[in-house]
This record gives structure tokens, sequence and C-alpha cells, in this order.
DNA sequence: CCCGTAAATTTCAGGCTTGAAGTTTCCCGA
DNA sequence: TCGGGAAACTTCAAGCCTGAAATTTACGGG
């Protein structure tokens, strides 16, 4: 089918990252579902635990690597929980940021704990060596091949 | 936060991984997309490839680890377009399985080869001793945790 | 000041995904 | 034979996700 055997090892590999990928994402996600939220809205908490002052929709969706009509009602849902709130951009009325609450940052701290422990307990097995082999390999991929080129 | 070194890197392998893993999800549909076809209809469609004599759904639903009810709908769309057909199974008449058509058989093809063509592009940074890094050191997570054991 | 364009977000239709409940069919032991 | 599980699949509600259209606000040249 394709006589370059290098192509056909990195078609591998990636098959190989798609399928632990999906079990790993599994695995956590009945996990979120016991602790009684969704790998989604960590995702999000996660990412406005980095940013104390909170961040816009754009920035948001950007760090996650959704599209901007996911993080809409996503954060909406977070925000009736009362995990989020959305506050007002002094001088430019288009924006808001979304920000933890107390209780969302709280919360955060909570399953943040937990994640780890789950993540450190499913790759168990992978010594520190692989760890680091299989980062150091995996640092220069995908080649990004849509990448928007600056204005000719 | 976390005292246990080796715990903190492998929750960077799996972020880096579930990165990795989105960005080029993220490609590969677009792609699809412009193809005039989705990734997961292109995951049945590979599945069943390998199937010449067809599958149950629920092999199908194991073999590329979605939930049964999603199956169903995704055959039916695929079966629309003329690329899957049903068939029948002499002496159980609960199952059916789905293989692809000759109009559906050609589709992959086509589709296969571009999309290994694709893989190889946005891995071709990885060379091939990096590629049996990776493989070597991922292949023994994740840790099942939730197996299902054999009957006490 | 006003218009055109661009930016930030929301809205929307359609498709994917799950977990749970519902159907139909099979199997096996009494 | 027949009745209770169990198995295979479908249906369903809810949520996630995308890409595109719509909305609101900002900004800059005339």
């Amino acid at each position: 089918m394709s006589g370059d055997p290098v192509a056909r090892r990195r078609l591998r590999l990636w098959l190989r990252l798609l399928r632990l990928t999906r079990e790993t994402e599994a695995e956590l996600r009945a996990r979120m579902r016991e602790a009684g939220t969704t790998l989604p809205r960590f995702d999000v908490m996660a990412a406005l635990a980095r940013a104390p002052d909170g961040m816009g929709m754009g920035e948001l969706s950007a760090s996650l690597k959704v599209s901007g009509g996911n993080v809409t009602p996503l954060v909406d849902r977070l925000e009736a929980e009362g995990l989020v709130e959305r506050v007002a951009v002094a001088g430019d009325r288009r924006r808001s940021l979304a920000r933890l609450t107390e209780a969302g940052a709280a919360r955060f701290r909570a399953l943040a704990a937990r994640h780890a422990g789950w993540i450190d307990e499913m790759f168990g097995e992978i010594g520190e060596a692989e760890v680091d082999a299989a980062l150091a390999a995996l640092a220069k991929a995908p080649k990004r091949t849509t990448a928007e080129e600056p204005a000719a």
C-alpha cells in the first residue's frame, strides 16, 4: 500500500496516540462524571485557574483549541453552577472576561488534585526515562501546515 | 503542589498528548471536510475495510471505542450515502453486519491514501528512531483501572 | 460627525457522543 | 413448551463541537 516504511511507522504512531488518548479521555470522563462534572468543564476551569484576572472568550477558545461557538454555552453552564463569573471590561463593551469564582477556584483545586492522581495512576507504568523520551520525540509534531502566513 | 517529580512529568506528557492529538484531529477534520466527509465516518470505513465480510454493530463500537448508541446513526448516514450496507445475519435476527459497498471500498481506498500522506506530512519532523522511541514509551499506558474483571 | 471595516462574542443548524432506557430476538433450564 | 434472563441493536435526552451567520461595539479616515 505504502512503499515508504518510515511513513508507515508514523501512521502507526498516530493510530497509537489516537487510541491512547481516547482511552485515557474515556477513563477521565467517567471519573469526572462520578465527581459531578465533565471533562470540558474541567478544562475550562483549568485554563481559568491560570488567569486569576480572567480571560476573554477568544483567549479561552484559543487556549483550549475549541471553537468560539463552543465556549459560550460552556461558560454559561459554569456560570449557572456558580463556578465562573463574567466580568465586564472597562473601555471595551464587546469583550467580557470569564473568571473563576471563589467557589470555582476551590472546586478546581479539589478536582485538579484528583485529576493528577488519576493520570499518574494511568501512566504509572511509564518510567521517567520513557516519559522524557516520549516528550522529546513528540516535541516537533505536528508540523503546522495550515498556519496563517503573514500578509504577503 | 505535587511533591512527586515523576508524577508531574507524567501529567505533562498527558497534556502534551492531548494537545498533539487535538491539533492533529483538527487538521484532519478540516481536510476530511474538504474531501466531502468527516473524521468519524472515515473511522467507520477504516474499521470496515479490515473486515471484508462485515462487522456487527457491537464489534464496530468496540473497535472504534465509541458507544453503541453512536454507531447506529453513523452507519445510517453512510448507508444513506451508499457507502455501507447492512446485511442480515442468518440465524440471528438481532444482529446485522455493516459492510462496505463497492463504492464505499473505492471511496475508502482513495481517502486512506490521502490520509496517510497527511499524517506523514504532519509527523514528518519525527525521525524513525524517535517514532520507535515514542511507540516503546507509550506501549504500556494507560493502565486499565476499570477493566472488567472475570466473575468472582 | 459619519461611514466602512474589523473585532469580540453570541446564535444557529447540523452532526457527534454519551449513558440510559426501550425493543426485539435468542438461549437455556425447568 | 415456555418463561426468565441476556444479548444486539435502536431510541432518546442532554451535552459537546464545529463552521458560518448575525449582533454588538470599537476604531479610523474623510
